[in-house]
DNA sequence: TACCATAGTGTAAAAAAAACAAGAAGAAGT
DNA sequence: ACTTCTTCTTGTTTTTTTTACACTATGGTA
């Protein structure tokens, strides 16, 4: 076991006086046809039983990104999703108890992992739609807008969408997606063609039949790594 | 004089450790067709003497957005310019004095903004082209360069680059500040129609005389506060 | 085998982006 | 006053991208 490094507690910088540092996660999932939220019923002394982003005091000895992973599995039970930094919300009195300086981070979940049953952590925990929840805690509807306008500005120029899928996967399922996500109809014809023009995507030999009608084909990415190489800035 | 509201510090949230918070900003300019950063030379303790971007700790009772603006102010004397939150950095181990996470931002200065006079804070800030530049403490560099990629990437779909303008400015300034910003060289006739169908700015009845030859007309932003509107996200 | 409901596909028009070159204006030198 | 120099200013054609639009294919069920 290696010990871990440690800070110098003597230098000056610890006269300045600090803030408490949380991470908020805007998980989004599609569900039904619908873009939902995760929210969770809150706990603690302040605003108990409000609703609110999950979220959580960060660990000195973490990275954000880390404390957004852990957060992320304590609330849902799922790792391994797509997970980016929002914005550093800190406004002086966004919350009574102390200067709490927030980092948002948003995650994307598909519909298969999302079903995952909730453990005693999240029991309280729900799915709301983006466009019906209930009032939230702190400036929580602030933070939710704000991810909001990023995930549909992301959908147009990235493939963040399709972490949103599971492997495999219809082409009226992914036009759906966009079409939920960006609240607009698409035409099918030119969808395809845009998204048969960025070649990210493969033909399986598998069908999946959803009614009384012809079966659609499903597709799968080609590469997982590739989903991300646009997705900077 | 209003006494200002405090938090309750007899919390639970006071349990949980806390990390120091700064603000770093990246402020550009663009100076000899050159894109231009300032950086700053250490005086604290830590890393004496070596060169970082101008950053500092923020106080409790300020917004980070006021904490930016204050900084930005000791270390360049000007106020008014293009601010915007970057990314916020805070891996455990980014300065070993003690958990220190960075909440960036960037900045924007005119050319003329940019002349004024040095007071004694800025004695020792100095202006570095963005392709030649000294080590940087911490992880400066990282930030720099994930600054700089915004920048471009922002300057394709929005007006940020408006403004590194002075008010008046000719439309061979302007391209010329894209091109500097962008590296690559711009087709005068299609830069012209482009930003003449975006309508953002009119003729003025001045022009400006660069050398022996034709004057150029010079330009203004039609208004300053549609410079933003694009900018969500 | 007829019916039902969605899957799947191509072409033409419009708009946006890219490629490309010549005359206009003012200052300086003759 | 006119020639020269250097940058300013402007329009058309081609290519690419985006949008609009409608019919046939397929498998299951009655």
């Amino acid at each position: 076991m290696v010990e871990k490094p440690k800070w110098d507690m003597t230098s000056d910088i610890h006269k300045y006086p600090k803030p408490s540092v949380t991470v908020d996660i805007v998980i989004f999932t599609v569900q039904n046809d619908e873009l939902r939220v995760l929210l969770v019923k809150r706990k603690a002394d302040l605003k108990k039983g409000e609703w609110a982003l999950p979220g959580g005091f960060i660990r000195l000895d973490e990275s954000l990104e880390e404390s957004a992973k852990r957060i992320l599995e304590q609330k849902t039970g799922v790792k391994d999703v797509y997970l980016e930094q929002l914005y550093t919300f800190g406004d002086p009195f966004r919350d009574s108890r102390g200067r709490v300086i927030t980092v948002a981070y948003f995650a994307l979940i598909d519909s298969e992992k999302m079903k995952i049953k909730p453990t005693e952590e999240v029991a309280d925990a729900q799915w709301f739609s983006v466009y019906n929840y209930p009032p939230l805690a702190f400036d929580h509807k602030k933070v939710l807008d704000y991810s909001l306008t990023r995930l549909r500005s992301k959908l147009e120029y990235t493939t963040v969408g399709f972490q949103l899928l599971p492997q495999k996967f219809t082409l009226t399922e992914l036009q759906k997606l966009y079409e939920v996500i960006l609240a607009k109809t698409l035409d099918k014809r030119n969808f395809r063609k845009k998204i048969a023009s960025l070649n990210l995507v493969e033909q399986t030999k598998e069908t999946k039949m959803e009614g009384v009608h012809r079966p659609a084909r499903l597709y799968k990415f080609k590469s997982k790594k590739f989903l991300l190489e646009s997705d900077v800035v």
